[in-house]
DNA sequence: GACAGAGGATTACATTTGTAGTCTATTAGG
DNA sequence: CCTAATAGACTACAAATGTAATCCTCTGTC
């Protein structure tokens, strides 16, 4: 398992849209971003650099390299996650939950859902 | 409020240190961290970026700044989280909070605490 | 009163990140 | 075949970040 590198922000979108409809090439990324707010040219650089730090890998098909992750969202979110629970909320789980209970706007669904959850965890 | 200002890695570790005793001066967030991995020097150059970024202020007293806060850790909490929701978890929050029930360590009584406050909510 | 040490202020410098532009090679069209 | 549009490769460059070192100025000590 893999220590996941550092992932930035805009990394982080540029993955978003990659991992919805694996594998793409640059310019079908940039076609599932904000055209207001990302060029190709950016789109391309994040690319490389995913490329570089081991996120994704490209394969050249024709004209195109056509990109792919290495890593799954989750895997990320895994990283990133507990990165963010140590640095943010000092490793502490429950009042790291408890904050996003109150700050956050959960559905009475979603609340059923996890209550659902955690009795079977509970248990 | 206050749309908080980006806080790095490292300025919240000297910012924890900080919320944990204030006011302090330099020397003692030092203090309060690994001597391992900080110097004081460091430590002094966070400080003023910090205050640059208008997270904390200082006063002087006698020979030394004297640090306080000007953003809780509760705010600095809110404007992290919710920029981890929305950069990790596409702002949604059911998802991230099952991730995180499924991947830290909950105890028990943590459980047990998250069911009633979610039942609370839930009214 | 001269000097050493404590702290703050100023400066440094490599890396990462955000955001592209330019250069080059390939390819589809005429 | 020659040419213009592309796509990728290489280059650029400022701001933020991590990590200090050096310079300067009091202040207490002999």
């Amino acid at each position: 398992m893999s220590n996941a590198p550092r992932i930035s922000d805009a990394e982080w979108e540029v993955m978003k849209a990659l991992w919805d409809h694996e594998p793409m090439t640059a310019v079908d990324v940039l076609a599932r971003l904000s055209h207001d707010l990302w060029k190709q040219k950016t789109v391309n650089t994040f690319l490389v650099r995913l490329e570089a730090k081991g996120v994704v890998e490209s394969k050249r098909e024709g004209r195109a390299n056509v990109y792919r992750s290495l890593l799954s969202e989750s895997e990320c979110r895994r990283a990133e996650g507990s990165q963010f629970l140590s640095k943010v909320f000092r490793g502490e789980v429950a009042p790291m939950m408890l904050h996003f209970i109150e700050n956050e706007e959960l559905s009475g669904d979603d609340i059923d859902e996890l209550r659902r959850i955690l009795e079977e965890k509970g248990k």
